[in-house]
RNA sequence: GGGCGGUUAGCUCAGUUGGUUAGAGCGCUGGUCUCACAUACCAGAGGUCGUAGGUUCGAAUCCUAUACUGCCCA
């Protein structure tokens, strides 16, 4: 039963998760009363290893889940991991590339077996990691996208989209990466601002002596050039249209032709119209029936369209190409210019808009109720501001490109007979043709991994079986997640969910901020500034850094992290460690019960009365940030709440009852009250705190139950809260501090005890009744009343109606001690004025409501009275400096 | 170019519907090894709430403009 000075984490987090899980704590009972509260987990990827990210979203929903769980509710949080199709495709490519292999060399069935013997060998990481965080999840319902279960799902729903006309294939552009080779959709391009040139081309126009100077950032794409564009409305080159130019370098006769689309004012005014490398000229291309001329390979090379460069790289290409239109003087100018570049979300490569064939689905129809839903806060985001990014985007949506030219993912059921070409979507694998018998050829593409991402909530629960678990959770009742997969998943998470369980999802998205480092920069590997959040574990406890990202969480904003931060909440876990040692030598009694709060309300210590009634507010506004997603309103609640009023002042106050110095006061009912309040600090604490308060609960002298995570979350009882107490008790406390701050200004050491003197009417009888915790707390030798008579040369405080005078004759410093009256009695002028023009003011108390007026004047009259003590004061110590 | 945030103490941030003498943590200063805790205790200093207008009896809070800064989309 020892308890060790310093509070360990090592060991005890371990031990308390196993026990945890090994008594099934984790699991939901479908037949478990209490109504379903449900969660399904970001799917973290398998290659993944928990980063701060990872920390503070999974931090947040084991917070919900074990708040949940002990409310009462039947709570379920799906945990698994999603197979990452190019993330992981690329970590095993580049494992065997140790061993000289490429996954062509391997062929696809051997690769396809690699990626599984690698991801049954680490793919559990982050599982583990999630495990040491503490989150409470129920792992007997862990999956995996790529799961049988789940395939069989994603197999379901292409097919029935595919039939419902929403896929579709198509010759269009695309994303291109390069280096993945692979097509990607629009937000796996992110955009990024370069610094690159604006290069101004001479195009000779033919059978005359003029030429068309075109503005473009990418010359090496003039190969694949097929019109030249102008503005129809451009009094400058109208003439030109339906003449022809000669492309440079090939020298090919390409028309001049008018399109609204270009923009008169960007460079020269005239466009290169390049439909197989730009999606614009695309559409300009299908307006004006342009030829289509791509111009490199799949890997960035160039193609035998760029005669004598082919095979170069492209952006080697570009150097050269600008070198010999300079050297056959086409080149008119550079200018610098800085231009959005796409680049591949997964290994960084300059992404190639590319004409290519792929998959897509239709978006705009999924779109609509989803844009609806969101609307009539069928969903709701968390915070709203949210809701006007998801608009924006759904209103103004594309089709998705789906189809992945990768191994490692859920294979397009898509089967085509080469003989007489028919196509089938099919769940079951076809291998010959209905029609004519032919063999068929599944189509070699792999689906976005975001595909399966998005049915995530109702796959994982069994769909489309109709099982048990979707009846009893699904639409799950929350989901929790960073801003920055808001498009990628959470919104295609609503289409999905609307489409194929005809309702939402889930209920509410609560989203939250992105963990930067301490000067607000984002964490990355290339920065170097990632703080990995399982070396704060080792160093500081899992409660500690669990405890530290909540604080942190406020709505909207962005996390800054440093390890001076999570080092306050480790003393503050160990504060609580601490008072837990005092707490349980007091309340060390087996028989120990508190059957109902109307024992407790038997106290008639003040301190009692006091902390009942506090820990009921704070039971209050726990329960309501919990409920509001306000994480960090409910941590700061409870670190202030048991830091500074409950060890600071009830657990000092109690000292002297509880070592028999006095014996006034029933101790048996104050031992209950501190087991009550200590009790529900630390369930109100498990859910940020999971293992300290599991620990400390282990040991007291009474539980409610096996476990802390299964008991029950406090309730208030609205007949603890005393605002007469609490105001009798800032009475004491305040009275307290004048004497502690008078001891700090005047420098009187903590070993010498002095005499105080108070004059109060109204409180003469509480502080009569608890002069002995003020002198212990105060350090006082005496404490006299005084009516008339006031000590001289002595300092003052004032608190409410409370005067403190405290004889210093020979302890303090004369003129000093009037520098303190006179700066305090400034401050009081100040705030006097203030008061004075407000309530002399007509309009002010025309106008404003009766409360506000009376509370203004009240605060005039007693900073007056205040004011004429100190005033008083300060002439006693200036008479005594002129004796 | 369009949209959305942010700007409050030296630092990092709270401040819910306009009415507090504007709060916290860290840091800083001074004092204490006081029988749970020096990862502690006690006390203190420090802010005209980005700027300029406006609405109001009253603005950190609402409106307008502006500066700086971050993000998203194109």
């Amino acid at each position: 039963m020892d308890m060790e000075k310093t509070y360990d984490p090592h060991g005890i987090e371990k031990k308390w998760y196993e026990y945890w899980n090994e008594n099934g704590f984790f699991k939901a009972d479908i037949n478990r009363e209490g109504e379903p509260f449900s969660m399904v987990i970001p799917p973290p990827n398998v290659t993944g290893s928990l980063h701060m990210g990872h920390a503070l979203n999974n931090t947040l929903q084991d917070i919900v889940t074990r708040y949940k769980r002990m409310a009462g509710f039947n709570a379920l949080w799906v945990p698994g991991t999603d197979h990452a199709g190019i993330a992981t495709q690329n970590v095993v490519e580049r494992e065997i590339a140790k061993e000289g292999l490429t996954r062509e060399s391997l062929g696809r069935e051997k690769f396809i077996e690699r990626v599984w013997q690698w991801k049954e060998q680490s793919g559990n990481t982050i599982i583990e990691q999630l495990k040491r965080l503490g989150s409470s999840c129920d792992w007997s319902r862990e999956r995996f996208t790529m799961d049988a279960g789940l395939t069989r799902a994603v197999k379901e729903v292409f097919v029935r989209l595919y039939n419902d006309g929403l896929i579709y294939r198509d010759n269009y552009i695309i994303n291109w990466c390069p280096r993945c080779k692979t097509a990607l959709s629009d937000l796996e391009a992110e955009h990024e601002e370069t610094a690159g040139f604006l290069y101004y081309i001479k195009y000779p126009c033919e059978g005359r002596d003029e030429s068309l100077v075109v503005a473009t950032t990418r010359p090496e794409t003039m190969f694949g050039d097929t019109a030249v564009a102008v503005n129809p409305e451009d009094p400058r080159y109208k003439k030109f249209i339906g003449s022809f130019v000669i492309l440079p370098i090939v020298n090919k006769k390409i028309p001049v032709i008018g399109d609204s689309y270009v923009d008169v004012s960007f460079g020269t005014g005239i466009l290169k119209v390049t439909p197989a490398h730009d999606l614009n000229d695309f559409e300009i291309g299908k307006r004006h029936k342009l030829d289509i001329v791509k111009v490199m390979n799949d890997d960035g090379t160039m193609n035998e369209n760029a005669v004598h460069y082919c095979g170069m790289d492209r952006f080697e290409c570009r150097k050269k190409v600008v070198e010999e239109l300079k050297e056959k003087g086409l080149l008119l100018k550079i200018e610098p210019y800085a231009l959005g570049v796409g680049k591949c979300y997964r290994c960084k490569t300059v992404v190639e808009p590319a004409l290519s064939t792929q998959w897509f689905l239709k978006m705009k129809p999924l779109a609509i109720p989803a844009i609806e839903a969101v609307k009539q806060h069928r969903v709701r985001i968390i915070p709203d501001m949210w809701e006007k990014v998801y608009f924006d985007w759904m209103e103004n949506i594309r089709d998705w490109c789906i189809s992945r030219q990768i191994w490692w993912g859920h294979r397009i059921p898509v089967f085509y007979c080469d003989a007489c070409e028919e196509v089938y979507a099919s769940v079951d694998e076809l291998e010959y043709c209905k029609r004519c018998n032919g063999r068929l050829r599944q189509d070699p593409d792999v689906l976005d991994t975001w595909f399966s991402s998005a049915l995530w909530p109702f796959t994982t629960l069994g769909w489309p079986e109709e099982t048990e678990d979707l009846k009893k959770f699904y639409p799950t009742s929350l989901l929790i997640t960073g801003f920055d997969i808001l498009f990628f998943w959470v919104a295609r998470m609503i289409m999905m969910g609307l489409r194929f369980m005809k309702d939402v999802p889930f209920r509410d998205v609560y989203i939250h901020a992105l963990v930067r480092d301490a000067e607000g920069k984002k964490m990355s590997k290339s920065r170097g500034n990632v703080i990995d959040p399982l070396v704060i574990i080792e160093k500081y406890g899992t409660d500690a850094f669990r405890f530290s990202l909540t604080m942190l969480a406020a709505q909207g904003r962005d996390i800054l992290l440093s390890e001076e931060r999570i080092e306050g909440v480790r003393n503050f876990v160990n504060k609580i460690w601490n008072a837990a040692r005092l707490a349980l030598t007091f309340i060390d009694d087996p028989n120990l019960t508190v059957d109902n709060t109307e024992e407790l309300k038997k106290s008639n210590f003040l301190p009692d009365k006091w902390i009942l009634s506090r820990v009921t507010n704070v039971i209050k506004e726990v329960t309501e940030s919990i409920n509001n997603y306000r994480f960090n309103d409910a941590a700061n609640v409870l670190y202030g709440f048991i830091w500074r009023e409950f060890c600071d002042w009830y657990l000092e106050l109690i000292k002297p009852n509880m070592y028999g110095k006095v014996d006034i006061f029933d101790i048996a009912i104050t031992k209950k009250v501190i087991y009550y309040v200590f009790l529900n600090i630390l369930k109100l604490l498990h859910p940020i705190m999971p293992f300290v308060t599991e620990e400390i609960y282990q040991r007291l002298p009474v539980k409610d139950n096996k476990s802390i995570m299964i008991s029950s979350f406090p309730v208030i009882d609205k007949n603890l809260t005393d605002y007469e107490s609490e105001r009798d008790m800032s009475i004491i406390m305040g009275t307290i501090d004048v004497i502690r701050n008078i001891r700090g200004e005047t420098g009187i050491a903590p070993n010498i005890k002095i005499n105080a003197f108070v004059r109060t009417e109204r409180y003469k009888g509480l502080i009569n009744s608890y002069s002995f915790y003020i002198k212990e707390l105060a350090k006082l030798q005496e404490l006299s009343f005084v009516i008339q008579n006031i000590p001289e040369k002595a300092a003052i405080g004032i608190y409410d109606d409370v005067e403190i005078f405290v004889p210093v004759e020979g302890l303090i410093d004369v003129p000093k001690e009037i520098g303190r009256i006179e700066k305090e009695l400034l401050k009081m002028e100040e705030e006097l004025k203030r008061l004075e023009s407000k309530i002399k003011n007509p309009s002010f108390l025309e106008k404003a409501p009766e409360e506000v007026i009376n509370k203004n004047k009240m605060q005039y009259n007693s900073m007056l009275e205040k004011m004429n003590i100190l005033i008083k004061s300060k002439e006693t110590l200036k008479k005594i400096l002129g004796d």
